[in-house]
DNA sequence: GACGCCGATTTTGAATACAAAATTGCAGCC
DNA sequence: GGCTGCAATTTTGTATTCAAAATCGGCGTC
């Protein structure tokens, strides 16, 4: 799986100057990192213009995030940014919880050394990061982004892999926009390094554990936060 | 979940004359039905003669397949049928064991009476359909798919049951192609029995086990059917 | 006889053009 | 004041068109 398809959806080659598989990369992380927060109608031309290609490609690449379930295609009406009821982010996760459970099964098992390295290293960068920087949560969740890639790539299971990114990605911008509410990353820190230490030692039955576990704590902290923050939106019907 | 968008990616509109959706629907049937092998190169202006469209409404169908895994594009060479490894086919069904188990558990739970009605139903019909038929394996795959369909659609969780469907769809070819040469569907049933059991008790945990042990069960007689059959047909090396 | 090169043909990718549906804004009415 | 209906505008969906890349086939050569 080549770093300019993370979603292992095309064939074997490069694709240069591919439009729709560059308007996809661009579209998605545009999503992901809540450019286009959930619920956006995205108009064709604006974004046609945006990414320099006709509406075609565009089209094209929106089809692509349809199906993988970041967007959604009302006929005759457009395409919009998928928003999530706090119900279907449960339900995202405790599936991400099932798969990456298993995905961290068979990681520990058929990983590399190269694996290992780069899981480390990434942990590295992510601590190294200096939390007062503006750019703090959007480098670091880039950082995690690839944790989890590495992480599932290493089960060197395409269709695994593919299918964990996809729910990821479908809950990553509201993680993202809580993210920067709380600015806090170090819950999520101690997690992953007993992650990456079970993954060094290829003890598999830890690894699931631990795996499932971080999903269920990563949906827990994100729910309580929008809850929270709906309480205190909405005023409830008190005034 | 409407019966014309199985895979859940549209919105709430009828999505009258909506081309796209409906050559998704029948190219997507031709492919499960391996009227298309897999390997099959797609070629476009053929197709879109096929379905009476142009090739713009086609390719978009293609893209939504192809981000389902049923098709690979490899850029300006084609789209072609997926074609699977018996290795990959065993990490598909490694998939949808642990998924469908899960979904089973879910399924336990949030079944409504109808959904035992629904499913009992197809249990029924299949069991009622005459072997002797020629349509015989296609009309019980149908409705095989269909009971699928309704086992995850009763969680009533539109994500899970679009992942578990796309999942199942990559397999699906190869089950149809060795249904057809064995015609031997009675394992199955007497699987569908025991399933539909504990589904009208709601016994999460024995239709979890039961589901995914339905799972395992296919990809064992699958394989076996495909390696044999590889054996017979290339005589091996010692001629 | 096999291999490689070059032109003709096919096929895909992308832009443009057009038709149809939906949205918007405004006027008139209750 | 708010609602309804209609015209103008916008926006989407589809066909057509064109350009570029890949494939195919024949020819010559080794």
């Amino acid at each position: 799986m080549s770093a300019t398809d993370p979603s292992g959806t095309l064939g074997d080659t490069a694709a240069r100057g591919f439009y729709p598989e560059m308007v996809y990369q661009r579209l998605r992380l545009d999503i992901l990192n809540a450019t286009f927060e959930p619920g956006t109608i995205l108009r064709q031309q604006e974004l046609a213009e945006r990414y320099q290609v006709s509406r075609v490609p565009l089209r094209e690449a929106m089809t692509r995030l349809t199906a993988e379930g970041m967007l959604i295609l009302r006929p005759r009406r457009g395409y919009a940014v998928i928003s999530l009821e706090p119900d279907q982010i449960v339900e995202v996760f405790e599936l991400r919880a099932v798969i990456e459970e298993h995905a961290g099964y068979v990681a520990a098992r058929a990983r590399t050394k190269d694996d290992v390295r780069r899981l480390d290293a990434l942990i590295v960068a992510m601590e190294a990061l200096d939390p007062a920087s503006a750019r703090y949560v959007d480098d670091w969740s880039s950082l995690n982004y690839d944790f989890h890639v590495c992480l599932v790539g290493s089960t060197r299971r395409e269709r695994l892999a593919r299918t964990a990114a996809a729910l990821r990605d479908t809950v990553e911008p509201y993680i993202r926009i809580e993210s920067r509410l709380t600015g806090d990353m170090k819950h999520a820190e101690r997690e992953h390094r007993e992650i990456a230490q079970a993954f060094k030692a290829g003890d598999a039955t830890s690894l699931a554990a631990l795996c499932r576990q971080h999903v269920e704590h990563t949906a827990q902290r994100l729910l309580r936060q929008i809850r929270q923050r709906s309480a205190a939106t909405s005023p409830t019907h008190l005034s």
